[in-house]
Formats: structure tokens, sequence, C-alpha cells
DNA sequence: CACAACAGAGAGCACTGCTCTTGCGCGGGC
DNA sequence: GCCCGCGCAAGAGCAGTGCTCTCTGTTGTG
């Protein structure tokens, strides 16, 4: 492992990543195995061939390991999101959009203790750090530019919006896309809500014994989802 | 524990049950304090003068106590709603609906970790038994009441149902509501699903930073999930 | 009244996260 | 090319956890 000339970050930096993602993949397995409550960092450092003491060599705490991670899902979760959406980039508004909600939920199925590290129930003292937002945004921007595009195409609807709601509907737009209705952007923040909903009642068990053909009631449900915020699949 | 075929009335039963609902209101508030996973035996026993294994006189293991406090969360939940409902039970059924979720809701942010002990993740290696399903069910019987009122009344439209979706939209309505259009109970879960992600949302932080004023969002979201179940609120 | 059922105490096991100290070995500046 | 220092790992140890087992003393009951 000896690159003369000089290796790029140095042979101690390169070691260290290799050992820095072979504890997340390690305890990305525990993850999966038994859920947050479940990790422990001795299992980890055990299964790794090392003594606890030196896991904290890399993350100072169990708290940072999951941090981590949290982080990684996200951007794991966006990534599929991303992908499947890029295969139907062309495609109608409603059909965008409901593609990216499967995607949601495939990746959720697939990664069921991950989806709860992000989505369900804040861990112990549950401090989200800020470094996670961008990861954590990607899907958001996703549903976002879907409603953004059907907009400049003459395909999106406002949806209804009383009066009461102006004042919030119009900080929230000016937030997060100051270029869609007021109206539009308060749906989509509900629709990401309910997809999450939606998403979470199937994962934690809420639908055993009632739901049984699960894969047609969410398309269904999400493409309700995308009338409600208003997108079209023809011409306005 | 197992069975105390003992005739009821005993002192012993009830000092027994007084310890019993002890135990249970300690935990209640270290849960409060803390969230599910700071949940201890020792410490509750410590702040009831017990030694830790006195404790498992009454609660088998730390899952069953959790048990505990889930069905009376539950039923807790279930009453708030029943309570809320109550008093506008003559009124139009969306302001019925929109009532009963306002009242999920106001519990939610009152109890936020008791809460996510029911609907948020599931505790790992924690399945839920069956005999928390009949308080689990309470709040989903109050909002299947209100659509059952509103289509006795001729005040429920059924909602679209694609071809795909009838054959599980019937077993369905089979199961939860034989009295119900197929269309209508389908429309029902998800929304019951979709509530849950709303309330969730909020709770778990994800609103953080984004929705400000929260109560007519919600409210507003509620009044267009009645309409996506079809509720009315003239006849028809 | 006698006795068995029962509540509680205490010790102990196998874990956990985390800290501190110690010593080894390799990378990198000289 | 040498050799120092830093990065790394190891181990012991602390305080805490759930849970089990044994041993008392009390207490309700047949």
């Amino acid at each position: 492992m000896s690159s003369p000339s000089a290796p790029p970050g140095g042979a101690r930096a390169r070691a260290r990543l290799e050992v820095t993602a072979a504890i997340k993949e390690a305890a990305r397995r525990h993850l999966a195995a038994g859920g947050a409550a479940q990790l422990s960092l001795r299992a980890v450092a055990r299964e790794l061939g090392m003594v606890s003491s030196a896991l904290y060599r890399y993350f100072p705490s169990r708290d940072d390991l999951l941090t981590a991670l949290i982080t990684d899902a996200y951007d794991s979760l966006g990534e599929a999101a991303e992908t499947a959406h890029a295969e139907v980039a062309d495609a109608a508004p409603p059909h965008r959009w409901t593609t990216v909600c499967a995607a949601v939920r495939r990746w959720a199925l697939a990664h069921p203790h991950e989806y709860a590290l992000i989505y369900g129930t804040p861990v112990p003292g549950y401090r989200a750090p800020l470094t996670t937002l961008p990861a954590a945004s990607r899907v958001g921007l996703l549903l976002i530019g879907v409603a953004r595009d059907a907009h400049r195409r003459g395909q999106l609807a406002a949806p209804p919006l009383p009066a009461g709601l102006r004042a919030e509907a119009a900080r929230l737009a000016a937030d997060i896309a100051p270029d869609l209705p007021p109206a539009t952007v308060t749906a989509l923040v509900a629709a990401w809500a309910q997809l999450y909903g939606l998403v979470g009642f199937e994962l934690f068990g809420q639908f055993d014994r009632m739901v049984e053909d699960r894969e047609p009631f969410f398309r269904h449900a999400t493409a309700r989802l995308a009338e409600s915020v208003g997108l079209r699949a023809g011409t306005a």
C-alpha cells in the first residue's frame, strides 16, 4: 500500500476514511438487523475486530455515528428518488409525481430502519443537526420541481386557499418556492406530510390485517395527492 | 400474577392495583421527560422507593410495562377524540371530521412522547400484542362513524376508485364498514394515514423553520381531507 | 390458627456508552 | 535513512441498564 508519489490525502488519511466507511457499513448492518436502539458501539467494534474504545477515534459518540447514518440515509433516499424521476422526466406531471412517491415507498420498504431513523420518532435526546438539512431536502426539492415544471407549462391548477391561511401561505411560498402560487406551495407541504403518513403507516404495521394489496392502494392515494396539489396531465 | 382467581375486593388485590397504578404513573412521567428509550425500570423503582427487582412482581418485563402504557395512551387519545366529537355530534359531517382531527392533534401536542409511543417508530424487537387493538381502533371508529352518518343523510359523495383497486376496496369495506361504499372506505383509510402524517410531521419537527401558523394550516389540510373522503355539508 | 402465597430486598450476570491511561508502530519531516 | 511524534488500538474501569435468583418477613385466607 505504498504509492511513492505523493498520495492524495496521505496514506494515513486514506486508511482513516476506509475504517470510517467500514464502521458505518457494519453499523448499517446492525441497524437493519435490529433498529436504532439495538445499535451498539461495542457490537460494531466486535464485528470489526476492534475494541470499543478504538471506535471513539472515529466517532466521538454514539449519537455522532447515528448522525452520520442519518445523513447517508437522506442521501440514499434522495438519490433513489432522483434516479426514479430521471427516467420519467419528460412525462406528464402527475406521472412524475407518483413515480417519485413510489420510489420513496420502495426505498422505505427496502430500508425500513433507515427510514425510521430519518422520518420516525427522533431517537434519544433528539437534536437534529443542521448539517443534515441539505441531504434532507432532496426529495422535497424534487417534488417542488415537478410542480414548478407543471406551473411553467400551464399544467397546474391552484388549489383552494381559505382567507385565514393567506399570510402563512405567502410566507411559506417566499421561503420555499417564490415562483409558485402560495396555494400550491401550501398544498405541496401538506401533501409531503401526507405522503410520509402513507409510507409510515405501511412501514410501521398500521396497515397489517387491513390493506393487503398495498402497492395499488398507495399508487391511487398518491395520484389523488397529485390532484390535491393541482397537477394536471393535459395543457390548461 | 398469572391469574388471580381470588374474589374481587380483596385488600391485597386492591393494594396491588394501587401499586400498579403508581408504577404506571411514574413511568408515564419518565416517558414524558425523556421518551421511551429513556424509560428505565430502575429509575422508576428508585422514584417509588422500591428496589428494581420488586417491580417485576407487577410487570414481567420492561416491554410489558410499555405495552400497558401504550394501551393507556390509545385509550386516552380515543377518549379525547370522543369527547371533542360529542360536542359537535349534530353538526355537519365536515365539521365533525375536522373537530376529531383537531382533537387528535391537540392530544398529540400535549402528550408527544405517548403519541410517539403509539404512532411513531415501533420500539425495536417489540411487537404490539393484539390486546391493544380495541383501544387502538377508537379514533378510527369515530371517523368511520362520521362517514356513516353522512352516508345515511345523503351527505356523502363517493370518491373516485380506479378499476385496479376495486377488489382491494371491496375487501377493505367488508372488513371495516360493509355498509359504506368501498370507495369511501378506501379513501377513509388513506385519509387516516395522511392525518397521522400531518400530526407526525408537526410533532417530530419536520415543520420547524417552515410552517409557523400551524393550527390554521392543519385545519385547512384536514378540511381538504374531509373533501377527499366525500363528506359534504349540505344535503345531496 | 397455621400456612402458603406474596411482596420486597439484595446480590449478581451480562450487557451498554463512555473515559482515561498506556504502549505500540508507522508516516512524515529532518 | 533515521528517528521522533502522532495516530491508533488496547485494556481497565465507572456508572448505568434489564433481568434472574434466592432469601426473608409479612399478611391474607382457608
